[in-house]
DNA sequence: CAGTATCCATACCGATACTG
DNA sequence: CAGTATCGGTATGGATACTG
């Protein structure tokens, strides 16, 4: 489509569908969208992506701090202390998503509504 | 955030979460793009959306269709001829998610560099 | 607290073959 | 053409235990 719009996100090898996974992937979106409040910790962090694991989280977070979404500031105290916050460019992005967070959301009504109709249709077979 | 909001998509149990990972699930993107410069069958569809397998395609259509983002139009002739859309809502969905995978594209100079920057970090391990 | 390491179930997905 | 059914390798990701 729109090959005139280098809309090379179809093309597999282009590095932005790696970027791209982060930040819509299981776990990317939903931290990033938690983040947007303000820097967390770790565990803060995880209580509020609910459900996600240790390992997960420390995947997700790794892989946004390596794209240059999340910034990471580890204190060397003890017990340690290490603050996520969003970069500027993080920042950008996760507002971006989470208007279609939002807006998916907002339509959550109407999505389950069709849900329903599509059951319907599909049961009496 | 946002706790006056019906739905939650950071709970676990949150039905608007399935419905945000099959927009932003690795077919469901592609797809929703594809669809939005108009209606297309299942082939054109299969090859537009470079190296999805029938399956794939398949399942990814009818979770769309199920969620109401998709209509699926099928003409009972033979050969038979189906023909899939966004819906308003899915248009409304699919032109939100490509605005953010523009600016990722528009940023990925940006996210090359957080990379080289972080594995110069990390390599001197 | 902030992770890492390991094990292992299962979900995913591509290939293939088949149906209407 | 427009799918469905099945198989099997692979990646994902949860649970648990452990380290600094």
């Amino acid at each position: 489509m729109d090959e005139d719009l280098a809309f090379d996100v179809f093309a597999k090898s282009c590095p932005s569908r790696s970027t791209l996974e982060h930040v819509t992937g299981r776990w990317g979106g939903l931290t990033l969208g938690a983040l947007l409040d303000g820097s967390l910790r770790f565990n803060e962090l995880r209580r509020r992506v609910d459900g996600v694991s240790e390992k997960m989280l420390s995947q997700t977070l790794q892989a946004l701090e390596r794209d240059g979404l999340v910034h990471r500031e580890a204190q060397p105290t003890n017990p340690p202390r290490v603050d996520y916050e969003l970069t500027p460019m993080g920042r950008e992005i996760a507002e971006r998503l989470l208007g279609l967070i939002r807006l998916v959301e907002g339509r959550m009504d109407e999505v389950l509504q069709a849900r329903t109709r599509y059951e319907a249709a599909r049961g009496s077979l």
